[in-house]
DNA sequence: ATGGCGGGTCTAACCCGA
């Protein structure tokens, strides 16, 4: 089973970029974030063509997760709300970050971890914030489907080794001790990346800013991840990220990353 | 480098991302 994550800022903007991928990359799910559009608008046809049926999870302009599964889904959950109850669902799910669905016994979550903007500020505040009832939402998962992985585009880069400059980066939204500490006791649970099953080096990112070339000099970040539970870490084969769509003309600026399980 | 690019939409003296 192959599983891929992608942060694809604007599913419309991407369409031809995706489903070109799709064809040369025809994983089992793809996992979306940053469609950025309402359900209504989703362009659903060109992945049914391809032989994906589309679960999707938007809002208008921001955020917005989707499935793309080449098999149906079982019990798929939008949002934090049917495992976490509407008192603290409600208000998080303002914000489209969250969808699973269940694939041959394999729970699958599909994340858009909030970016929090600056150190300190009202966004940050709420991407720890967030992360806390992430941590309550997959341990109540994890009760139930011992066969879990968690997936998307975090926001936070855990080691030093996954900034190309981690100088400074105690003060730099997405390296931050407390974001690192957040994400850490998510993954206490009993959850390990997949990426470092197989690779340890460094020079290894996910995503590289639009600006000063940053793709070109590989001035990049590893935020974008796939993490296992117990089960699935052992029987991994392999988890790459693919550079070749960041290449194209207009790009996401985000890397696809793939799992195979 | 409180923003170089590139999404979005209230097309801007806009907002937001990472």
């Amino acid at each position: 089973m192959k599983i891929a994550t992608w942060n694809v800022n604007s599913i419309r903007s991407r369409l031809e970029h995706v489903t070109g991928w799709l064809g040369q990359n025809p994983v089992d799910v793809l996992c979306l974030q940053e469609t950025k559009v309402v359900d209504a608008d989703f362009p659903r046809s060109p992945f049914i063509e391809l032989g994906y049926q589309p679960y999707i999870y938007g809002q208008k302009s921001y955020n917005g997760v989707a499935l793309l599964s080449r098999a149906p889904l079982d019990a798929v959950r939008m949002g934090f709300t049917p495992i976490a109850g509407e008192a603290i669902g409600a208000a998080f799910d303002e914000q489209k970050r969250v969808i699973t669905g269940i694939l041959d016994g394999v729970c699958i979550v599909n994340l858009y971890v909030p970016n929090g903007s600056s150190l300190g500020s009202d966004k940050y505040l709420y991407k720890l914030s967030w992360l806390t009832v992430l941590r309550n939402y997959l341990k109540t998962l994890l009760e139930n489907h011992p066969k879990l992985l968690v997936c998307g585009d975090f926001n936070i880069a855990l080691e030093d080794r996954d900034i190309h400059d981690p100088t400074g980066r105690e003060r730099q939204v997405m390296a931050t001790d407390a974001e690192r500490t957040a994400l850490s006791a998510v993954l206490d649970l009993g959850l390990a990346d997949a990426f470092r099953k197989f690779n340890q080096e460094d020079g290894q990112f996910s995503w590289w800013d639009y600006r000063a070339a940053a793709f070109r000099r590989n001035l990049g970040w590893r935020i974008d991840h796939h993490y296992l539970s117990p089960a699935l870490y052992a029987a991994a084969k392999s988890c790459a990220i693919d550079k070749t769509p960041r290449t194209l003309e207009k790009p996401s600026d985000h890397a696809p990353v793939v799992v195979e399980l």
